[in-house]
DNA sequence: TTGTATGCGTTATCAC
DNA sequence: GTGATAACGCATACAA
């Protein structure tokens, strides 16, 4: 059916409905200016040939790809698929084309897709959770078609964006760990690039000071969004001479990590210590995980982040960046409870 | 540094070189024939003017794109990301781009793809878990660029694939749930038109018979790859006359539906019943999961199809259909156990 | 409304 | 070893 050395081409269609071929393109693409007879013989003529043109020499010839390249930082974590479903439903609509990217959170790879996707003319971008801030990578978003940042940029925020209100699920969170009467609670950061993380951060310190939380810097442990971080940061806090009674972490995934090193140390959950992760995976749901966390729309933003690509794409040029900001939610679980009474006792040690 | 308004082409390479475009061309794509110092000189000027050739117009006249394209069943599997790791490994290598699709298992939404694929003039295509069977999906294979088979096919076995030995990992469960004293194995099995699933379901009633376990035709559930299945295969089953003691799962996504069935219903792990995966999924070794399973090497194997997917695409036609079996091995953690004394009794009841 | 000619950036052919 | 020139398949001015 699609062998390309025997494929016909829109010379072949033009002679046989007897046309020219610029108007069977002109047909074909949707132009006004093509008489209902002519647009007949050649749908007609494009049946019987099975033709179907080539998107190759289409775009090369019209600047057009119909693909647009996503990247993203960490394909094995769950929230991905979330991301890429909602962009996909676009896209389909859309008929166009994923191409995919993982970078492994590093720069010198994302940069290396990037120019592969641009080399390779998509006509937009997304980029989940990449680097933002160097110069390469500005150079590149502002000499290529247009792109859209999801969950991370950096200042002076001049891309269209789509993130989430970091702000009132963090405060939600540590509110909720408040009621329950936790005063000393870890903070597990994401990885320092992350313009997310590093709202989250600087939304926790706010809270800690608004409650009257215990400030100490010991609470506060750099990380990223790995299951592996986690396990550490929680090893280490949990071990410390005053362990946190709660932890929020930087992600559901990095919070898989803080309840296995619990487990492994003994510690009870939530009775020991509370839990928050953040984004809603599917499995933080199971009854084995039961993870209280924070809620992210994710298939809703990757869908919101290709429509305003897509807008992008097809609009011309001069309306400025946007953002949109989409609401978080606290879904309470089994993994957050009551503080145990005073400033918990000390874990077992390893 | 890529607008492709402005963008260095291979005629200004090669006035800067004071050579001829095609001279360039040869020189740039390695081939015999140009002399050592007009290949400095070429190079030279692909360096000032920052020149990458365009891999558009590239693919339209050479009828190579390096890209190849992937399609998943299901990107939220978590064994997706592993195999696509391997197929990325040798990508990278062979400078190809990956070009994604999800199918969900529909056999339409895959055809669009595939459809998608070779319009674009992608090299070959690696169809993890795929359709194969209809004439519409052989057709394409048959017709287009080569294609190599991941985990699924149909016979008569033409393709070119990569599986795994379900047997000896089939029979290896078994028999470790048999020492264990277990004589009521449940299993679930995958989707039907999967040949994986397939294949350990035969193997498996072989090991009943073989060792002379209980033939109950109500211990083989249907089901398929989903958490979902698994939780609804071991709800029905668990709360059956005479429930299994051990259940053996579709793989590890369907195991933590089983696991989660069970934790609803108060039946403990391993204690009441014993849950084997298959895959081994990063979480299956949480301990909050601990889940035993059959190990797939996952990205192994994506590798293995990549090198044979190039090795199609880089030589003559003639080699017959390859099949490369990967060695499967029981990780054993702590979702199995003995079973309890005689056949166990009534679970409670929902 | 339709047709003609040309260009998109590259590689392939075949002279030189 | 090198260089004109013609494709690749389509879209776009512009002429008819």
């Amino acid at each position: 059916v699609t062998d390309r050395s025997k494929r016909a081409t829109i010379y072949d269609v033009a002679r046989e409905a007897g046309l020219a071929p610029s108007t069977v393109s002109n047909a074909l693409t949707g132009k006004a200016g093509v008489s209902p007879k002519s647009r007949a013989r050649i749908l007609a003529a494009v049946e019987k040939l099975d033709y179907r043109a080539l998107p190759l020499a289409r775009a090369l010839r019209s600047r057009r790809s119909y693909a647009i390249g996503v990247l993203i930082a960490d394909v094995a974590n769950p929230s991905f698929p979330d991301f890429v479903r909602g962009i996909e439903d676009v896209a389909m609509r859309e008929r166009c084309t994923l191409l995919l990217g993982n970078t492994d959170g590093r720069e010198d790879v994302q940069l290396a897709h990037m120019d592969a996707l641009l080399t390779r003319g998509v006509d937009g971008i997304v980029l989940i959770s990449q680097h933002t801030a160097s110069n390469e990578a500005r150079r590149m978003m502002q000499a290529g078609p247009p792109c859209v940042l999801v969950q991370r940029r950096s200042p002076p925020f001049t891309e269209d964006y789509v993130g989430s209100d970091n702000r009132s699920g963090i405060l939600a969170a540590v509110r909720h760990l408040v009621e329950f009467g936790h005063s000393r609670i870890g903070f597990v950061r994401g990885p320092v690039e992350s313009s997310t993380a590093a709202e989250r951060l600087s939304v926790f310190r706010e809270a800690v000071a608004q409650f009257g939380l215990d400030a100490d810097a010991g609470l506060v442990y750099p990380g990223d969004y790995t299951t592996e971080s986690g396990f550490h940061a929680a090893t280490m806090m949990l071990q410390a001479p005053r362990p946190p009674s709660a932890i929020i972490a930087s992600n559901d995934m990095n919070a898989l990590g803080i309840i296995e090193a619990a487990h492994q140390l003994g510690v009870r959950i939530p009775g020991d210590l509370s839990v928050v992760g953040f984004d809603d995976i599917a499995l933080a749901s199971l009854g084995r995980i039961d993870l209280t966390t924070i809620r992210l729309p994710k298939r809703e933003m990757g869908k919101a982040a290709a429509e305003l690509l897509m807008r992008r794409i097809n609009a011309e040029e001069g309306e400025p960046p946007q953002e949109i900001i989409f609401p978080t939610r606290l879904v309470i679980r089994g993994s957050t409870g009551p503080a145990s009474r005073p400033s918990h006792s000390d874990s077992t040690s390893s």
